[in-house]
DNA sequence: GGTACAGTACCGTCCGGTCGGTACACTCCC
DNA sequence: GGGAGTGTACCGACCGGACGGTACTGTACC
């Protein structure tokens, strides 16, 4: 990784901006290098200065949210005063779950990988591996916590392909009960402050 | 719907397996006609016979997944004696996570038409809003009712994409806490019987 | 003078879809 | 009973366009 300017860096992120606009508006099919140099408003050429194929692209959304959730993830985590084994879950669901636009721009990053490079799904599939691992240690509380872990995928993948019709306040009260089971799995850490920043 | 003969059928249904192998197997990039006409043993001209677009075959693929999950969750509920609020909910988990080849090609079928054609999801977004629909009967139970589904949910996409590496022995653990979990939202309305038959 | 693009022309491949044709079974009718 | 017609199932060559990627020139700006 060589340095980049900081010019360079926002062209990059206008860029796979448009590329997960696109997606999410249009579907996978639709990302191409045209379609995505023209949204970001840029030239095929000047796209490809930056991602010097298709897959680099990809490579860059999935990258670009993966470091994403990392992220937020450690300021949740830094805010849980307690570090019970439940803390790692806790900053995972309140990371990932919060209101926010990448959320779902998230999914539709995974989504496209998917769809045309499958193997670019690795960084996520050892990010997982880790999470099941550190939820081993919890014993008999694995099986919850795996719940609680595969229902913050289920409602992830449901929003970014708009399959869940769940409303705001529906949404609000999963989100309580999925931090109420957190509770449940090694007991409350911490009062979790607001919810909603 | 004009009748079909017996051999049509059969070739349909060669072709929509061909079709799911290739997803699961390569990739929702690599679900081109010509490939799956290949991987059929069938002609392009006799696969397009069959399904007149590609996305006839998406299309395909998804309903026959609809029709085959709202089957098994049939006969998982008229296993279930009780007609208790959760025994919908209870079907449907069996129904969707027993062991079975057709889930996670299931899954491929979903992410070939989410790359493709989004507007093929139609039918699954319907399928799940009537399940939320139920599931507001729940009352209180709602919110841990909708944990069950998404969890259900995201062990579905998670095994579809292979980015959950839970052995079969967790697995089970993750089932059985799931069953767990529903009859704590309604009370145990049957013994669920063997989970693995 | 190097970075960071814009612009454009072009190439090779892939892929969805078309189209004319074939084989075969069945049926109608004289 | 045999020719003629009809419908089903399928073949495979071919077409046109889209798409990923290359190559090159120009140029504004620090």
């Amino acid at each position: 990784m060589q340095a980049q300017t900081a010019q360079a860096v926002a062209m990059r992120s206008r860029i796979l901006d448009a590329a997960e606009q696109l997606v999410t508006d249009d579907g996978a099919r639709h990302l191409t290098l045209d379609a995505v140099a023209q949204a970001a408003g840029v030239s095929k050429g000047g796209l490809l200065y930056h991602f010097p194929s298709k897959d680099a692209l990809l490579a860059g959304m999935i990258e670009r949210h993966i470091d994403l959730l990392n992220a937020r993830c450690s300021v949740e985590r830094s805010r849980l005063p307690d570090a019970c084994a439940s803390t790692e879950l806790k900053s995972w669901i309140l990371g990932v779950l919060q209101p926010h636009r990448a959320r779902e721009e998230a999914g539709a990053a995974l989504l496209a990988a998917a769809a045309n490079n499958p193997a670019l799904l690795d960084g996520v599939r050892q990010r997982y591996a880790e999470h099941v691992t550190q939820l081993e240690s919890l014993g008999d509380g694995f099986a919850r916590a795996a719940v609680i872990l595969l229902a913050v995928d289920g409602l992830m993948f449901g929003e970014a392909w708009r399959v869940t019709p769940f409303t705001p306040a529906q949404r609000e009260r999963i989100l309580a009960e999925l931090l109420r089971l957190t509770d449940e799995v090694c007991g409350p850490g911490s009062p979790t402050a607001e919810t909603q920043p």
